[in-house]
DNA sequence: CTAGTTGCAAAAGATTTGCAGACGT
DNA sequence: ACGTCTGCAAATCTTTTGCAACTAG
């Protein structure tokens, strides 16, 4: 399923993309930033330069393959954008504020809710974020 | 208003801090980058520094005197962080991916909603990020 | 073969930090 | 006077770009 969705997006079939490819398929957490992947792929023995990670990765956004976030909010950790593969529809995440786990959750009364508040505005909406910040029942103990 | 402001937040009353905090609530715009207020108190005749201007404003933000957003979307004009006065309560935004313009709302059932999903999760919130992205009325026309 | 890709190093943009001097209280 | 700030320059961090070599189709 890899390489036919590279190639319906028209991009060429090179290894850097299907490992970065792989990696976020296979991966069990769902946002990596370009270097994660980065440094993921170097300690599989590939030898994928970063720039070449952001590329791929900047490519694929734009084929719609993958999802750009950046995270701001409380306590921020990082300044790093994280990137997430398309496959699964619409949702929104949650970031725990201690760990830096992220969960996804899709609300369809405030899916629909922002899109009235857009048109209400006079907004021909093209997209929107919506990320939740708080603690992880795991990091509400401590 | 403003030197009470600095002095209940701890923080000594000086000529940065007062220029830019002044700056802020005089500006028409609400939201400003850190070299908008840097560039803007230049033109004025202030010699302030950048790297104060980043110190001050991670000062406010630390103090709850402003908020940080980094706004993302569709096509992303600039990676730099804008900050605004908290005077007002909460609201989120809509930006437009055109101009650039940043308007504010504030809609009871979202901001209920989403404490309904996070604790559903068990979690703990502590804040959150919405932000819709789309052409202002203007921008549309063209 | 040929255009699209890659790795590396250098560049660029945003933000932070070290330090000596200046300022607020 | 003293500890807090500030400006400047240098350092850091993230992301992008130039370029010569490489590779998929």
């Amino acid at each position: 399923m890899e390489s036919s969705d590279l190639k319906k997006a028209g991009l060429k079939i090179t290894l850097p993309r299907m490992k970065i490819l792989e990696f976020m398929e296979a991966s069990d957490v769902r946002h990596h930033s370009a270097d994660d992947i980065h440094s993921a792929l170097r300690e599989k023995g590939e030898d994928i330069g970063l720039a070449t990670v952001y590329r791929v990765l900047t490519q694929f956004e734009n084929k719609g393959l993958v999802d750009r976030h950046r995270f701001e909010g409380d306590n921020q950790v990082s300044n790093q954008s994280v990137f997430e593969l398309k496959i699964k529809g619409h949702h929104d995440h949650i970031v725990c504020v201690s760990c830096g786990k992220v969960e996804e959750f899709y609300d369809e009364t405030i899916e629909l809710r922002q899109k009235e508040v857009a048109v209400a505005k006079g907004y021909e909406v093209t997209g929107h974020s919506l990320t939740l910040y708080g603690k992880c029942p795991a990091c509400k103990k401590s």
